[in-house]
DNA sequence: CTTGACCCTGGAGTCCGCTCCAGGCTCTAC
DNA sequence: GTAGAGCCTGGAGCGGACTCCAGGGTCAAG
């Protein structure tokens, strides 16, 4: 395979995932088909190595899959349409912002925890369980 | 039922989740086991909905129903064992941190990719993919 | 004393995100 | 030209987190 294309192996070694999993997104979505080989092979472009470890990462940060691929849809948007990037965008800033703000409040209860671990006994209220009880301001009721 | 205890149908409905994620939950040690009237039914305190809520909220952030249970099992742990859950605590409390920060570089690619949607043309570089290719500092490889 | 809403248990089914497998072709390397 | 690693497709299997169902008991209202 040439220097500037990577088998499917490869990719997966770079990214750090298996081989099922790069097939599995690519049928997903995440991934656009890859050229071919005369005989049949996938033939990656380097820039996959970024978007298979950008999936990754977002996974661990609680993203979906579906989720992911709204994101990196943003990327890959034409400059015109600018408009609806931006707002797609911006409301994915929000989430995000949200999750930030929710776990930051996770943190400080369990700094309060630790703080108060020593002098507190049981029966005690717990700092933990406080740290979210704000009702949403007026979620829909799932 | 008397006043103090709800029934599962009511615990659901005030944490807003169905009946059969409640069970599901203590079947999974996530909920204590509740008692239990003549007949059979569950009796639940009023505090199981701010655990089932805190639940719902850690999901939302991306963590598994088994951190979870971690992270209540901290907050229900006796003083005497402070030096445990102090640890406990502060290892979960890295974990957040590191969230936090990941989700940060996100937003900040995403003001990024805003800020430069109108003059970027297709072919120039994504911002967003960016957000997240530091290599770990030594990933011992999956 | 029956109707309808609610509860019980145990187990099957579902969706997501992989992971594994069968059966078969390809590609160096000896 | 054959061994062994790697690739292909399609489909089955799996663990997590529910969700639904069958078959049956409970309870308040009329």
């Amino acid at each position: 395979m040439d220097e500037l294309r990577l088998s499917i192996g490869e990719l997966a070694r770079r990214a750090r995932v298996s081989v099922d999993t790069i097939r599995y997104y690519e049928k997903r979505g995440l991934l656009r088909r890859a050229e071919r080989t005369p005989s049949g092979y996938r033939a990656f472009d380097v820039t996959f190595v970024r978007r298979v470890r950008f999936v990754r990462e977002a996974q661990g940060l609680g993203f979906s899959l579906d989720q992911i691929r709204s994101l990196l849809d943003l990327s890959s948007a034409p400059a015109e349409s600018c408009n609806v990037v931006r707002s797609a965008a911006s409301a994915r800033r929000s989430d995000i912002e949200a999750r930030i703000e929710r776990l930051s409040r996770m943190r400080a209860a369990l700094d309060e925890l630790v703080a108060t671990c020593a002098r507190r006994r049981p029966g005690d209220p717990c700092p933990l369980l406080d740290s979210l009880q704000e009702e949403p301001p007026h979620a829909p009721g799932r």
